[in-house]
RNA sequence: GGCCCGUUCGUCUAGCGGUUAGGACACCGCCCUCUCAAGGCGGAGAUCACGGGUUCGAAUCCCGUACGGGCUACCA
């Protein structure tokens, strides 16, 4: 029998949620879904000068948008609660007390400013530079006598001399190893008697019984001293895997630099939370390789440790956008209405009440197909659909080589004569009709369909030309085409 | 400086001793076509970072080197 899988991803709420996180978290919900595990959400906030309340909401909102959801954590609950780190500080002094007794912690009364010289000369002799455990040997006697004196002092972890190699089945790097003196005798409580990030952890994953624990690598290096932490206390250890990096397109960490890093950012530009989950999937896993478009089912029932990669990842805006693009092409028009009505909204093209009104409910499911083709980033399509709620200022490049080129004034009033004859005015018919005007004048089709084009949306490029009509209706395309009439050459 | 990790088309990746090194994005061309897209077809693009081994045979295993990254705090 196997025991329980129970992970948790652990932000700090010191900034939103970025890219990096988003897909750590991902990762674990995703081994959580398909073990019939647990997701635990723990908010490591023991930096009181950067971690807010307002980043934790933003974490959590984030987090819902992607679609993922946690078992235990905030809002939620939980048998193995409190998950904000400050809430647990009765849990962490317990164990600490644990460690003094079993003689596996001491105090250390070295200022901070004797342990920097000698860090930094020992870093330039090259070499071991970790802390050199003078406290370590103090006399029994000594140390109660500083203590009840009320000198400051931290709490640090006796690390066995007689250690040996630090190794690790890393799940996705497979063995790690580290020399001893990788680990030293590190601080567990600060002065104020609050634990640091290696012992937090340590106490939280134990207490909430992590059986997986998957973050990112840059907590690599942190392993080693939470493996001696375990030991100390004498309990099991989990099972590491540790993700490689998410690069800018420059191939340097992602920042600010970089334009948009967080979840919510992505969310503004108009990307669905669907598609930020598939591509993130892909970005440091693999299904077989071939596969690009996979639900959230599929990545559930197929994620696993050993197909994460190990090398970082360049964060692809482009193949990121492409695959909204497939995504918004085959949902239902319905549903890609719904979605687009916020951008359309804040152009202040039709309120949310008309687009309501049956008419125009109608009329937007119409729309809403020639929007899918062309449209890769919601906001889009205001520049696409502009010419339809409002009259366009022709574009002067393209009123010079249309509207100037000779025979557009004859092709537009020949438009014009057709189109008022149509009726219904919809768009097999508009089409019918306006294919027969060429004949009739002596004119390319091409020449005929782009006067036309240019006098309605204002530019030589658009959303399908009979169908736009439709959607325009009779009154307003014949009012275009005379407006336009004016500027047009014989 | 020390320790650890990483290195397959521009990018994301498949590959886990024998493949014409496969797919996707981007790019180019053709087709379709009322423009733009979408779609279809095709193309270019990777001496698998480099150098040594091991092996009949290496992108795949081992060792170095280079480059990139991480950790080296009373930050997380």
């Amino acid at each position: 029998m196997t025991s329980a899988v129970r992970v948790r991803f652990a932000p700090s709420p010191t900034g939103f949620l970025h890219i990096g996180g988003a897909r750590t978290a991902l990762y674990n919900w995703a081994f959580a879904r398909h073990h019939g595990g647990t997701l635990v959400l723990r908010i490591e906030d023991t930096d009181p000068e950067r971690s807010t309340a307002e980043n934790t909401d933003a974490i959590l909102r984030a987090m819902r948008w992607l679609g993922l959801d946690w078992d235990e954590g905030p809002e939620i609950g939980g048998a193995y609660g409190p998950y904000f780190q400050t809430q647990r500080f009765d849990r962490y002094s317990a164990l600490l007390e644990q460690l003094k007794t079993s003689g596996h912690a001491y105090p250390c009364f070295c200022s901070p400013e004797t342990l920097e010289e000698k860090r930094n000369a020992a870093r330039t002799r090259g070499g071991f530079a970790g802390y050199d455990r003078t406290c370590r040997t103090l006399a029994p006697a000594e140390v109660a006598g500083r203590v009840a004196a009320g000198e400051s002092h931290v709490w640090r972890l006796k690390v066995p001399q007689d250690r040996g190699d630090i190794t690790f089945i890393d799940a996705v790097r497979g063995e790690v190893v580290f020399p001893p003196d990788a680990v030293d005798d590190f601080v567990l409580a600060r002065t104020d008697g609050s634990p640091t990030y290696n012992f937090a952890v340590v106490a939280d994953d134990v207490d909430m019984a992590i059986s997986h624990v998957i973050r990112g690598d840059d907590h690599l290096s942190n392993t080693p001293k939470q493996i001696v932490v375990y030991e100390a206390l004498e309990l099991p250890i989990p099972i590491f895997a540790h993700l490689s990096m998410i690069l800018g397109a420059d191939g340097k960490r992602l920042s600010k630099r970089h334009g948009a890093t967080s979840v919510e950012a992505y969310r503004d530009l108009g990307y669905l939370p669907e598609v930020l989950m598939n591509y993130l999937a892909l970005l440091g896993w693999s299904l077989d390789g071939e596969t690009t478009i996979l639900s959230a089912k599929t990545l559930c029932e197929n994620f696993s440790l050993d197909r994460i990669s190990k090398n970082p990842a360049i964060f692809d805006e482009e193949k990121l956008a492409w695959m909204n693009g497939v995504y918004l092409r085959d949902m239902p028009a319905e549903e890609f209405v719904r979605r687009m009505m916020p951008s359309l909204e804040d152009a202040g093209l039709i309120t949310a009440e008309e687009a309501a009104e049956d008419g125009r409910a109608k009329w937007l499911l119409k729309l809403a197909p020639l929007l899918q083709e062309r449209t890769k980033q919601l906001p889009e399509v205001v520049g696409m659909v502009r010419f339809l709620f409002q009259a366009p200022s022709i574009d002067p490049t393209a009123q010079e080589k249309v509207l100037e080129k000779d025979g557009a004034g004859v092709a537009l009033d020949a438009a014009v004569d057709t189109l008022t004859l149509v009726e219904p005015f919809e768009h097999t018919a508009i089409e019918a009709a306006l294919r027969e005007v060429p004949g009739r004048i002596g004119a390319k089709p091409k020449d005929v369909f782009q006067a036309v084009r240019v006098s309605v949306a204002g530019g030589t490029v658009s959303l399908p030309l009979f169908e736009s009509l439709e959607l325009l209706g009779k009154d307003t395309t014949l009012a275009r085409l005379a407006a336009a009439r004016q500027m047009a050459t014989d």
